[in-house]
DNA sequence: TATGAATGTGATCGTTGTTCACATTGAGAG
DNA sequence: CTCTCAATGTGAACAACGATCACATTCATA
């Protein structure tokens, strides 16, 4: 018996020759990549702790120094992805020069559809409602309020700018485009368009044609009646 | 040892006084009623075939006679509500009087909203993607490309009658709907709109206004320019 | 009434999540 | 430099799970 694990893979920057080491020295980074690996290989039920273990050349129960159990493994992967989707929303409404609050709001959700059809992994993991809610993690509660406000506060800015007053239901229209954001990024996520030979390249194109669509409809709504 | 198994519960219009029957009866339905019940008790990770079992009153291996694997449970759960759905949309479509295509396509994507509001357990499982794809059951597929189908002829029934021609690009506008429509029945079962002290009689009301928002940005589209 | 197809049982296997006592290590205090 | 302790990893458990198998029971029907 010559074989003892060397962990797999190197790390980045990191030295790590000496075989067998006892300690892996970054398990929690290693324990996430493998997670990942394997969510996208076999979905979200198809992923064992014990086998991300395996991966990481690490004992089944060495994840428990760093997890609580599964779902916080899983829950880390959210929160780390969160804030990936939190950085490109930010970026992309920054890089709208119009001071019309509605192009704010929509380049935030071609943003979202984007990151959707680029890292449908972390997506999904995202938006599992077993692991992703609230009540595991402080800081996807926080990024759930802080983005209803930002949308509240982008569609107020656009009832003054623009059409203002007549801007019947402002709470509808925020629903209606949060619905169709999610629901355009779920369908990259889960390969709906992938199936169909639509690349992830066309999502950003595709997301900005199918909210101007909601946009018109917005605008009609207001200036009508 | 005078304990032998009496099934639990007995089944609507069967006799089953006897107690200790070997067979049960109706084992395939009521493991489907009680698989409903466990997913939606526990989400759908937390739901075990054994539990399901047990609840049945039969042997862990009994299933086995009527499902190949714990998927194809869930797959003819998933084929069932399917049905229940198709149904419920076909008839929200007939009681459309008016002729105008947009308004049955609206009345179809109400119904399928409401479905989810009303049943989040079976939609939930519906649109479960690692059993409820078209690779599993022909069903399912049927069922996909008919929904295409009918929202195609509706769009392009639209195109006629009304605002014609200038529709620019009908597959946008159908992904649209599509989206949205889908969004907005995933929040409702997922339970965000529960969370937000929203009953589920208000998903028709609000699938409505919500669609209508969409509805005027297909109209002002295909006037303006 | 006999017989074969349906249906349910119990034992068993390999896998999983999780816990526990124990082993090894790295970093800082003396 | 050594000691020591907290952090980290190990291996052996445990219960629950999905699945399969040979076997038992029942139902229908010939």
């Amino acid at each position: 018996m010559f074989t003892l694990m060397c962990y797999g893979f190197v790390f980045e920057g990191e030295r790590m020759s000496k075989r067998g080491r006892y300690h892996h020295g970054s398990l929690r980074e290693a324990l996430m990549e493998a997670a990942l690996r394997l969510v996208k290989e076999k979905g979200l039920r198809g992923f064992s702790l014990r086998e991300a273990s395996r991966e990481a050349g690490v004992a089944a129960s060495a994840p428990y120094r760093h997890f609580a159990d599964r779902g916080a493994l899983m829950t880390a992967i959210a929160e780390e992805s969160v804030l990936m989707l939190m950085e490109r929303t930010n970026k992309a409404m920054e890089l709208v020069t119009e001071e019309n609050a509605l192009r704010q709001y929509q380049a935030m959700g071609v943003a979202y559809v984007k990151f959707a059809a680029e890292e449908p992994t972390r997506f999904l993991v995202m938006s599992d409602t077993e692991f992703a809610d609230s009540s595991r993690s402080e800081l996807l509660k926080q990024y759930e309020e802080q983005g209803e406000e930002t949308i509240r506060r982008a569609l107020s800015k656009a009832k003054e700018e623009e059409s203002a007053s007549a801007l019947m239901n402002q709470e509808m229209i925020q629903l209606a485009a949060t619905a169709m954001t999610y629901g355009l990024a779920k369908m990259f996520a889960d390969g709906h368009f992938a199936r169909a030979g639509v690349e992830s390249e066309e999502a950003e194109g595709i997301a900005k044609m199918v909210t101007d669509i909601l946009g018109a409809g917005i605008a009609n709504l207001s200036k009508g009646a």
